[in-house]
DNA sequence: ACGATGATGAAC
DNA sequence: TTCATCATCGTA
């Protein structure tokens, strides 16, 4: 058994942000299972992050951000994207990290017409669109009774797969616009 | 380059 | 109660 718990994401944002990738999402719906690659993150890191919904101090929007790691943290931008975050770090320390890219592996059921067959869901709108995750998720736990949940299956990832950027869309952000919070395979 | 589309938070 | 803003994406 190896879902990831509390105690992984509780840790420091861009460390689990980095581990994450190579780890695998599963969704399940209907009784049966998708499993995911997750192949691209974004850390959200502090009360001093300017890019982190936290930055303004605790709301009933970033309540979950501040609350135990290891749960879904989900909002809506631009009025039509759900964004799927985990929450890291210790409890009341604000931050999470945004899940921004997957491939799927497995498909639920072959009824279930996921277009490609293995199709890289590279955007952190497109890849809750195409599961239709949205606000049920947040503030639940990442376990498989919630039906979405991240395992790691001893894959061994190489510094040299992984890159790392500026987070995308937060240019408003000052100096921490320029951080390399985002890291991808 | 821009519009879609609606929740959020700060100001009034 | 109003208003600007927003961790995006598809179309142009």
């Amino acid at each position: 058994m190896s879902i990831l718990r509390k105690n992984f994401f509780e840790r420091s944002t861009p460390k689990v942000a980095r581990e994450l990738l190579g780890k695998f999402l599963y969704f399940k719906l209907s009784g049966r299972t998708a499993k995911f690659v997750i192949t691209e993150v974004e850390a959200y890191d502090g009360p001093y992050d300017k890019a982190s919904h936290a930055h303004r101090g605790k709301t009933k929007r970033n309540a979950p951000m501040f609350g135990e790691a290891g749960v879904w943290y989900v909002y809506l931008v631009y009025g039509m994207y759900n964004m799927l975050n985990i929450v890291t770090g210790p409890k009341d320390y604000p931050a999470a990290v945004l899940i921004c890219g997957i491939k799927l592996l497995r498909s639920p059921t072959p009824k279930l017409h996921f277009g490609s067959p293995t199709p890289d869901l590279n955007g952190p709108g497109k890849l809750t669109k195409f599961l239709k995750i949205d606000r049920k998720f947040n503030n639940k736990k990442a376990i498989p009774k919630n039906n979405l949940w991240i395992e790691d299956k001893g894959v061994k990832i190489k510094k040299s797969q992984i890159k790392t950027s500026p987070r995308i869309g937060v240019d408003y952000a000052g100096e921490w616009k320029e951080k390399h919070y985002r890291f991808y395979l």
